[in-house]
DNA sequence: CGAAGTATACTGACTAGTGAGTGTAATTGG
DNA sequence: CCAATTACACTCACTAGTCAGTATACTTCG
């Protein structure tokens, strides 16, 4: 009962994302996932070993759209570096007020998973971020900037603090102050 | 069998906070939660409606010891705000490389809760951030800093920021990081 | 050609266990 | 007496993972 063109597999994939960051790992069952995969829970465990290979899949495939997001926005924005960090930050808050939004899938995981640290969608998780933070460095030696390693490092910290900041209070608005925060920081790292 | 002399419900919460900050909260049953407490689960529901109002309580018993141990670190630390501020970042990482440590409850928490926006928990864990953000914009206000309830927040998200990061990656030393931004911040912002 | 074999994709029914929460009768201790 | 507590059986829903088998298409070889 093949619905798309994609296979099977991918299928699986796309509607384990919806589901495990909709509603967390933990409260989706590898059921659920193969209902609104449109097939059965023995199929899915013919594609994947075990319920930890599909979230580690899942989030797998949310690495590279999620950079890939951040590059466009942060490539559009009109003015300096700052202006561009700063770009970044609001481009989340609209996101963030979207109701389906849920925080940052890895962070949410990692929450979820915490008495795993070697869980591979962990590690996942962790290789998205540092990726994220090579490219911001990249970007800031680009511009100049003294330690462009540890600039990074303190807007991933931004980037990531509102994240769980909004999911906690809903108030996307802190997405704003965080981005005010990191043109700071761009600046200072540039005088 | 009472093993102590606290009240039934305060053994209650403390065995509850041990398990669901140590394993998280969808992980733990309300079984072991009564084991722990070395008494029946029947006994547990006599003093708590349901497991979310113990989530409640578990998180509602670490609202003031967090935030007075922030308060010690910050009294305690010699220097100007920037140093006092900074020394919270250096004891936070110092804590996070005990094994036990596991990130915030109260992010945990909420990224555990995501779909459950009104949970009892989430209210009492908006609480919580809003004090500590308080407590800062005071004692940035005592400072002379213009914008006191701004910088706040902005300290607020790289808190929180490093919490989630070092969930994560494991590396406390984002912390450090964290530390350094929030200085930087700081002393922008009394400029 | 055509029969046998094989790899891939897929299925319904099942196991064995866990979850929150309840009902109830009996017990303890102030 | 009364509040707190226990023992424990029980409901009902859910969960990760498995068993044994089917359908289809492609290959192999006599």
């Amino acid at each position: 009962m093949k619905t798309s063109g994609k296979p099977t597999r991918e299928r699986i994939i796309d509607a384990a994302s919806k589901l495990f960051y909709g509603e967390g790992i933990r409260a989706v069952s590898v059921d659920a996932v193969a209902e609104k995969a449109g097939l059965t829970k023995r199929t899915l465990y013919y594609h994947f070993q075990s319920k930890d290979e599909l979230i580690a899949a899942y989030l797998d495939g949310r690495d590279q759209p999620n950079l890939g997001l951040f590059q466009r926005w942060f490539d559009e924005a009109e003015g300096g570096i700052d202006q561009k960090i700063r770009m970044i930050f609001w481009q989340l808050a609209k996101s963030a007020r979207h109701p389906r939004w849920k925080g940052c899938g890895y962070l949410r995981t990692a929450a979820e998973l915490a008495t795993m640290p070697g869980h591979p969608a962990i590690k996942t998780g962790i290789a998205h971020k540092k990726r994220v933070e090579a490219w911001l460095a990249s970007a800031f030696a680009a511009e100049g900037v003294r330690s462009p390693e540890l600039l990074a490092r303190q807007i991933i910290l931004l980037l990531d603090g509102c994240f769980a900041v909004v999911l906690l209070n809903r108030d996307p608005s802190y997405m704003e102050t965080a981005g005010e925060a990191a043109a700071t920081l761009v600046k200072a790292a540039l005088a």
